[in-house]
DNA sequence: TTTACTGCAAAGGGTTTGCAACATG
DNA sequence: CATGTTGCAAACCCTTTGCAGTAAA
């Protein structure tokens, strides 16, 4: 499987292992079609312990597997990271449940976008990791 | 002053009072540059109990009043709404230390955006309220 | 003078950590 | 076999809430 190499190769560098309960956490990160949230993870495999999730969500965000999504509720989320994912893509976010589920902007829109960003920040001195464009609103449930 | 009228107003629609501790909230959120956290705003005002600024931003928040801003940290953050503020804007988020300032964008940037947002989202059941572009990466300070 | 608001202190709840046992390279 | 990892339980810390007293309309 070439994701896990991959992740096995990133961990290696930051001398990590790529133990069983981090193949599982990355397994189900890639089954997901949004970020989840611990409670999410825990739910989808019984035996895994919190405390360790935790561990292991931190491990793997400091070595750029995973990423942490900030919603409107109080849960951290996590995704794989876009280059590990394959796709670049944006949040639509409940402010009724929390709820966060993907889409993505045509690719003309995000370079229009990235243009603009560069030449605003050029002269503030703030150094650009990446951006984050989501929409609050209503999910059709929440509606 | 006009912003005090046009908050009183808000309120009163919601059966809420205007009293002296939520108009010193607005006015040090209008003095700020930035969204500031309850300490940042505790720290301004040392008569202000922790407690009923809690409740009095919840209160600002279900009327309109404030924003609540969520970053990389553990701090909630809160600005004037921005039909109060006067100007839409971004926010630049160090992963650092989890400071937060404020930017725009040229209008025809945001009017791409909007146009793109719209039709991504037509499809979906989701019903947008508002949009939020942050920048995440690295401030002067912590580059 | 009724009803909302305030402030203190205690409780909530997602997240983090100490530590002894365990597994990996 | 040395070092990183695990899991339980307790601690942490931002936030929320109960309650008796106070202030706004």
């Amino acid at each position: 499987m070439e994701l896990h190499a991959a992740v096995a190769d990133r961990l290696r560098r930051g001398d990590q292992r790529y133990t069983t309960n981090r193949r599982t956490v990355v397994e189900v990160l890639e089954a997901a079609d949004r970020p989840l949230t611990i409670p999410d993870i825990l739910a989808r495999r019984r035996n895994l312990a919190q405390s360790s999730l935790y561990r292991n969500l931190a491990v793997l965000e400091e070595n750029g597997v995973v990423h942490r999504v900030h919603g409107t509720d109080d849960f951290a989320r996590y995704e794989l990271t876009e280059d590990l994912a394959g796709h670049h893509h944006h949040h639509l976010i409940c402010s009724g449940c929390g709820a966060v589920a993907d889409f993505t902007v045509p690719a003309e829109v995000e370079s229009t976008l990235d243009r603009a960003l560069d030449s605003v920040t050029a002269a503030t001195g703030f150094v650009t990791e990446h951006h984050r464009l989501d929409l609050i609103g209503r999910c059709r449930a929440c509606a």
